[in-house]
RNA sequence: GCGGUUGUAGCUCAGUUGGUUAGAGCGCAGGAUUGUGGCUCCUGAGGUCGGUGGUUCGAAUCCACCCAACCGUACCA
């Protein structure tokens, strides 16, 4: 035992979460389900290691020799930088440059794993969450993300999300360019205050147009006091983009064109009844998109674990990323793909109560009476035959006695404890009890005498009827909980 | 990162102008009942008072710094 003074405090990283039973079931079920929607619409599965060369992550400080901040990295001891993936799309982006003579092109896959992100967590914000991918690499026509949107629809729908409690929305960030071009923000020299722009423009279901209008001007103080600097448009720069993420309206280019094509596209499948919208203030990520970009957003009500509605916001998003595989190869490859947060579409769909919260039926309990190796043997045997009648079923492995094993058995949760001890074994018989049952009627007894000895729920049967009668009892209470 | 609020038992919280040994409810463990989960009663375990340093005869209480959680904001590949 541990000195107390020398006790390690027992500590759960920030940011991070211990799942529980019943969360790993219920991801393990929407994992099959968004799972049968990839593999439907013609994709395979790829997995790649959790680590990655941190220059394959494209995340060098500039200038330095010393990974960014905001990713988990670590030096080899070969002295390379390794870094935990902070997404599923860089490391994909790696997989296909290395392996890009064997793959059949264009090359669709899709992948569920944990990325990392070392920043400041928040509510439903992690350092460590899972995301679900899928992407086809090497289909330059937007027919490519056309299907991505209509795909992440019935991934979606798939998941128990009613059609009208969740849209697409799609945009082009060739349409963005066209509009920070026509307000004077073109070339390089202008990036920063592009990004600015962008981030502002990122911000209209959050703080409205007003908010927005203040962002792209001299900049914005929050509630708690603190000042946002703006971008420093100019009045008239700032009219027309507001005017453009109000109408959607700007002069036709290459990026309008593209977002015609990916409306008719789902129009013809039957996506354009709300499922898949264009809108303008869509502008997601800032780095490597090149082309059209989505995100899933849920519009129901989602009451939060303190019953307040609360905007919950995208749920997935994704876009056409031209360059990031390019950067491995000489060769320009064209790609596109999406992005699902499993973990935060998790908690919306459960506090939707729309999760599928797996019944697990509990273990039967068989109860330790004697502890002799013989008896032992006896118990042992007892749950052997359980399990290979398919039933869930555990030997009591604690070092307590019967009062106990009652009370474990109830805490499990289990449908009914088997018991034999001396007498029953003299008789050739087991006493089977009900727990479900048992506790129903214990609503009517007050008195603990006739609790201990009415035995209710309880009740005997030959060793070789055990399995035929923990079944029977199981049915019942199936039927009960239909009822 | 910036601004704000909050840290006392596993949980929810009391704790007087700074004053003996820091409390309650719930939960947990044991017993009343050597073989029966509930109810009732009895008993018990469990605390670096978020941490460190300071002021003081004396700090959960006052001061400084740090850490963590929550809210807003920024960033988010």
């Amino acid at each position: 035992m541990a000195e107390k003074a020398n006790k390690v405090k027992a500590r759960l990283p920030r940011g991070l979460v211990d799942r529980h039973p019943e969360d790993i079931r219920a991801v393990d079920e929407m994992l099959v389900k968004i799972r049968r929607v990839y593999e439907l619409y013609g994709f395979e599965p790829v997995e790649t290691p959790l680590i990655e060369y941190t220059d394959a992550l494209g995340k060098f400080l500039p200038d330095q020799d010393r990974p960014n901040e905001g990713v988990f990295s670590f030096q080899d001891d070969d002295e390379q930088w390794l870094s935990l993936r902070y997404d599923l799309t860089a490391p994909l982006a790696r997989y296909v440059a290395e392996n890009y003579e064997r793959l059949p092109k264009p090359y669709r896959s899709y992948r569920n794993g944990w990325v990392f992100r070392n920043e400041k967590p928040g509510p439903g914000r992690f350092r460590q969450f899972m995301q679900f991918d899928a992407d086809t690499v090497g289909a330059p026509h937007v027919s490519a993300d056309a299907e991505m949107c209509m795909m992440m629809a019935d991934v979606l729908e798939a998941l128990g999300i009613a059609r009208g409690d969740y849209v697409i929305r799609v945009n082009n960030r060739k349409v963005l360019d066209g509009v920070l071009e026509a307000i004077g923000l073109g070339g390089d020299e202008n990036a920063g205050r592009r990004l600015t722009v962008l981030r502002a423009i990122d911000k209209l279901d959050k703080f409205g147009p007003e908010g927005v209008r203040l962002l792209l001007g001299k900049g914005r103080l929050d509630e708690s006091g603190d000042f946002t600097k703006g971008a420093g448009l100019d009045d008239e720069a700032i009219a027309k983009v507001l005017s453009y993420i109000e109408t959607g309206e700007i002069e036709d280019n290459e990026g309008v064109q593209e977002l015609r094509e990916i409306e008719a596209l789902c129009a013809a499948a039957g996506y354009d009844d709300g499922r898949v919208k264009i809108d303008p203030s869509v502008v997601r990520g800032l780095e490597y998109y090149t082309g059209p970009v989505f995100e899933a957003e849920l519009l129901a009500e989602i009451p939060n674990e303190d019953g307040q509605i609360v905007r919950f916001g995208s749920v997935g998003g994704g876009g056409r990323y031209d360059g990031l595989v390019s950067r491995f190869k000489g060769a320009p490859i064209p790609a596109t793909g999406f992005s699902i947060g499993v973990s935060r579409l998790m908690t919306a769909l459960k506090n939707l109560g729309k999760l599928q919260t797996v019944e697990t039926q509990a273990p039967v309990v068989v109860m330790v009476m004697d502890k002799d190796i013989e008896s032992l043997g006896r118990y042992q045997k007892m749950v052997s035959d359980l399990r290979q009648a398919g039933i869930r079923a555990e030997m009591y492995l604690g070092g307590a006695g019967m009062k106990a094993q009652m009370k474990y058995a109830d805490r499990r949760g289990s449908p009914c404890v088997v018991i034999q001890g001396g007498d029953e074994r003299a008789n050739g018989e087991v006493q089977i009890k009900d727990l479900v049952e048992g506790m129903r009627l214990s609503e009517e007894i007050t008195d603990n005498t006739t609790w201990r000895e009415a035995r209710p729920a309880q009740f005997s049967v030959a060793e070789g009827e055990m399995i035929e009668a923990v079944k029977r009892v199981l049915a019942a209470q199936a039927e009960d909980r239909l009822a």
